[in-house]
RNA sequence: GCGCGAGUGGUGAAAUUGGUAUACACGUAUGCCUUAGGAGCAUAUGUCGCAAGACGUGCUGGUUCAAGUCCAGUCUCGCGCACCA
């Protein structure tokens, strides 16, 4: 018997596949097109690791799958060559990045190859192929001429290690998402692309397509919509009124608005140091705001964060109006407001911003609560027609002098421990009738104010002993005793009025007092636990505003606001236009020639491409300027509109240019007249309806698969530039992808991530070569895990996959036996169980299912049906063995042209099944019934009541109640 | 803090609508076979217990005849965003 050896089968097979194209998807086929895409490697001089495999292997998987099923499956595959890697790599070894990716790209390929993918390599191509960027350049020329590429003098992201500027989606944390740098704020001259024109087409675009939530509720974050209202204040000192208008989008909380911030950038910020702006009486303090401003502008975005967010600022002297409550808000610096969101100044509200709170804290400003928290759970609810009345009331926390403990008062008739409280009255501040309440309860007089709960509550009830319904809102006051004296004649009027007496408790005991109170909130502010009320709420102390919940506020108010001419509802966006020059040699140059005379002239479409000139040195230099600026041969041309003497641009494009519309490409991707040609891009995308396609296509790509890491760069950066070509009537679908899955992450062994410099990542080429083969790395890797999901390395999986393989390979040698039922079964149910899981990308579980199949037929023994099928089932993850089997089991055709196999739900049946006896919920019996009868419930019933080891659990007990749930299971409730 | 997601054996992980918890595999143990090998085959393997049985899906409650699954609360971990007004 000759033993499974992968390495004399696999590459025996990958030749045959190499030589008579088998995989090479035909344009214009009468099949359903599938186009399964992955997305494209960099191809580093490292090769492949596993990550990489895992992706092409279940990309493969689904690929190979559909094709059985007989879809026209273009499975793509191409090189995302441009970047730092490459040009840093070509700096250290002297070689030059084109030859540098040309090795890289061998590599890969033979690595791909050795894997077994189906890949259409008739189709493969490089983003550093003069032949594809030319249409990339002449795609940008695109966005240009929409006036969506522009030139801006901005503060860019600037990496100092790496000496470029970099977009917002390539900084992580502040620092770049490549290397780790901290990154810098340096303004220059820059390529921008006006993505942010597309912000609402990104999310809307989002319901389209069949994305995971997660990755769509990425997107949206990332994009950062925010609907809200633009405020216009005028100052009320300054010789000249100036405006400030703030962003917000809690206006509702505006009667609480108390003063102004303006980020250090705001151009007011300028006006006063350079003194344009002066005051009515007075002079600003123009040394200390300018100290201020200079030492903010000086920190990077992570200094500015500064230790533990404590807030800075300086007061500039100037005071605006806020027309709501007739407050003076005194104008603030602070770099905690951010210069490019917004309007770059804000109004602060401390009573319900917790940023908003410490600055005010911080600098003793007046805070105003204008949300009420609403106390649910109210033992008395309101009465339907009773009279409403409204009270003010403040409730203490009185401290011991020395020790940790609580005054409380207790009312013995009603059996209530309370903390000591009482109404408001009118030209009463809330202090003083907190001191006056805690005088006339308990007769103490001396005491100071600790702290102000910054949460103001309100519960509504029926107050049955004056039947009337209670609209009450409580301020909270924590006070300390300077001492233990009382005051001897309220001490006499409280025990004959109210025959109550005061008590202290230890702080731990506050929760357990009679539940008039949020007590849980107080202990917790004790703690220090107590942040500001941020969201839910009624408003209170805000006019018109009154009683309404903050949603129903916020659109009275903007409207209110709008009619009165004091502002106008705006919407905002995280998302920046993304920054699109890079001063690398190694990427596109962008194609646009600087003119004296003309300006910013466009390279023409026939002068494309502007191929990269070959230099002798590939160093970036600190100033900030592209290498290709030092090529004057390359960068001095001559105008195309005026022939004039002109110099082109020498900044490139970055990486996530070329890999932005790749997938198009591979649709026609030796077309040199256009980026792909019409009829193609209508076939590949399913315009052209098949026969068998019933809703018109949203997006060119069937299933796209890639890694989580990409969800904001290049996901993103592609679906807008789909979206732009749909527009510009270049493509036929409004979406590149019309479905997307995320890939998990496979870590090293140890849990963490696999890196170099760790020295814990595991090559697939080793696996293969060690002797298990492709096969069983395929196996291995579909096995793990589900395959979105980040899990650990175990090499032992590929032992497993191997045993699997081999157990199958012996199978297929061993005499075979006639069909039974159980062999159909057995199979038919596998069949079901693969299509299905395949279907729901279930790789790990389809694969189990394979493995109890051949657990099976190693009982029973093999069918010829049985193993052909078997094999069928086994080809998208082994393709080698199972192409070595077919031939062995004497099928001549090519293994996918047999199809996917079917099930026959006439198999699945057995002739008895099991029902599970329960008492009392509990597996107490198992009964093999005729599957004819098993939906008999009464007899079901007595069966199961007869059974001598249920009987003994039932004993004399009565039954209750038996459930019967037909097929399945019969429970005695007793 | 905000937005997602996840907590199940020694390990990776299964479990349609609530209906036999731990499929499949790894590891481990025992036995068989043997050309002696890191191969193959068979059996066992959640915890406690001699057993009958009891307990068991992060934790606390709830709904239900029945909960890994549903509800409320809570803890922990992972990912993304974050002084974003």
């Amino acid at each position: 018997m000759k033993r499974y050896n992968p390495s004399e089968i696999e590459p025996k097979w990958q030749k045959t596949w190499a030589d008579t194209q088998s995989y090479d998807a035909p344009d214009f086929d009468k099949k359903p097109k599938f186009v399964m895409l992955t997305e494209f490697p960099y191809p580093s001089g490292a090769g492949l690791h596993l990550g990489h495999a895992r992706e092409y292997t279940l990309g493969d998987v689904l690929a190979r799958w559909r094709r059985a099923q007989g879809y026209n499956v273009l499975y793509p595959m191409g090189f995302d060559a441009f970047g730092l890697p490459t040009e840093n790599y070509a700096i250290k070894n002297k070689i030059a990045p084109q030859v540098a990716t040309e090795q890289n790209v061998n590599t890969f390929t033979q690595q791909f190859k050795s894997l077994g993918y189906s890949f259409d390599w008739s189709r493969s191509f490089s983003t550093t192929d003069p032949d594809y960027y030319k249409w990339t350049q002449w795609l940008f020329l695109k966005f240009y001429e929409a006036g969506l590429a522009y030139q801006d003098e901005i503060d860019i992201n600037w990496c100092p290690r790496c000496k470029t500027g970099l977009a917002n989606e390539e900084v992580e944390g502040g620092c770049h998402e490549r290397c780790g740098e901290p990154v810098e704020k340096k303004p220059m001259k820059q390529w921008m692309l006006k993505i942010t024109a597309y912000a609402d087409r990104l999310i809307d675009g989002l319901k389209t397509v069949d994305y995971p939530s997660r990755i769509a509720d990425q997107q949206i974050n990332w994009i950062g919509k925010k609907t809200g209202i633009n405020i216009t204040y005028h100052t009320t000192n300054t010789a000249k009124k100036q405006e400030i208008t703030v962003f917000t989008t809690r206006p509702d909380t505006n009667f609480g608005a108390t003063f102004i911030v303006l980020a250090p950038e705001h151009p007011l910020v300028d006006q006063i140091l350079s003194q344009k702006i002066k005051l009515k009486d007075g002079d600003i303090a123009v040394e200390a705001i300018k100290a201020y401003v200079q030492s903010s502008l000086a920190k990077t975005d992570i200094e500015r964060q500064g230790d533990g967010r404590k807030k800075t600022g300086v007061f500039t002297g100037l005071k605006a109006k806020n027309p709501l409550n007739n407050i003076d808000m005194p104008v603030w610096i602070s770099d905690f407001v951010l210069g490019g969101f917004g309007t770059g100044a804000l109004v602060a509200v401390p009573g319900h911003d917790q940023r908003d709170y410490e600055f005010a804290t911080e600098f003793d400003l007046p805070i105003i609560q204008v949300v009420a928290v609403e106390e649910k759970n109210i033992d008395t609810p309101p009465k339907k027609g009773k009279k409403n009345t409204k009270r003010k009331t403040v409730s203490c926390l009185i401290q011991h002098p020395t020790e940790d403990k609580f005054l409380t008062v207790l009312y013995p008739k009603r059996g209530w421990q309370v903390l000591p409280k009482g109404g408001i009255e009118d030209g009463e501040t809330t202090e003083e009738a907190a001191r006056r309440e805690i005088r006339e309860e308990t007769g103490y007089k001396n005491l100071k104010l600790i702290g102000t709960l910054p949460l103001v509550f309100r519960s509504r009830f029926y107050a049955a002993h004056k039947d009337v319904n209670r609209d009450i809102t409580t301020e909270y006051l924590h006070f300390q005793l300077t001492d233990l004296d009382q005051d001897p004649l309220e001490l006499d009027e409280i025990e004959q009025a109210e025959a109550i007496e005061h008590t202290w408790i230890p702080r731990s005991e506050i929760t357990s007092l009679t539940h008039h109170d949020p007590l849980q909130t107080l202990s917790d502010w004790l703690d220090g636990r107590v942040t500001v009320n941020e969201s839910e709420g009624i408003m209170i102390n805000s006019g018109f505003l009154d009683g309404l919940d903050v949603h129903d506020a916020t659109e009275k108010i903007m409207d209110y606001m709008e009619e009165k001419a004091m502002g106008q509802r705006v919407t905002h966006y995280r998302l920046r236009d993304w920054i699109f020059s890079r001063q690398h040699y190694w990427g596109e140059p962008i194609p646009i020639i600087h003119c004296d005379k003309c300006g910013v002239v466009p390279v023409p479409a026939a002068d494309l491409p502007v191929e990269l000139p070959v230099v002798e040195s590939y160093e970036v230099s600190d100033d900030g300027k592209s290498p290709l600026s030092k090529i004057t041969d390359w960068v001095n041309v001559k105008c195309p509109k005026c022939a004039k003497p002109a110099k082109r641009e020498t900044d490139t494009m970055p990486n996530w240019a070329g890999s932005s519309w790749y997938y198009l490409r591979y649709f026609d991707p030796h077309n040199d007249t256009e980026f792909a040609a019409k009829d193609k891009l209508d076939y590949w995308s399913g315009v052209k309806k098949s026969p068998t396609s019933q809703k018109s296509p949203t997006g060119a790509v069937d299933l796209y698969l890639g890694g989580m890491e990409h969800t904001t760069l290049h996901l993103l950066y592609s679906r807008f530039w789909h979206q732009f070509f749909y527009d510009q009537g270049l493509v036929p679908t409004p979406e590149p992808y019309a479905a997307r899955r995320g890939q998990g992450i496979i870590l090293a062994e140890d849990g963490r991530k696999m890196s170099k410099s760790l020295g814990n990542v595991v090559n697939p080429t080793e696996i293969i070569d060690a002797g298990y083969g492709a096969d069983s790395l395929r196996v291995a890797l579909a096995f793990i895990a589900p395959y979105d999901q980040t899990t650990p390395w175990n090499p032992e999986g590929v032992t497993g996959a191997y045993r699997f393989l081999n157990r199958i390979w012996t199978l297929a040698q061993s005499d075979l036996v006639d069909d039974t039922p159980e062999i159909q079964r057995n199979i038919h149910k596998t069949i079901k169980k693969l299509t299905e899981d395949l279907e729901k990308m279930q790789f790990n579980t389809a694969v189990a299912a394979l493995m109890e199949c051949v657990n099976g037929l190693y009982k029973t023994g093999p069918s010829k049906d049985a193993l052909n099928i078997l094999i069928r089932l086994l080809a998208p993850f082994a393709p080698h063995l199972a192409a070595e089997l077919w031939l062995q089991l004497g099928n001549s055709s090519f293994l996918e042209h047999a199809g996917w196999p079917e099930y026959d739900e006439k198999y699945l049946v057995s002739d008895t099944i099991t029902i599970v006896v329960q008492v009392n919920g509990k597996l107490r019996a198992e009964l093999q019934v005729d599957t004819k009868k098993a939906s008999d419930e009464a007899l079901l019933k007595s069966i199961a009541q007869s059974e001598p080891k249920v009987k003994t659990f039932i004993g004399s007990t009565p039954v209750k109640k038996v459930i019967v749930v037909p097929g399945k299971l019969v429970n005695i409730v007793i």
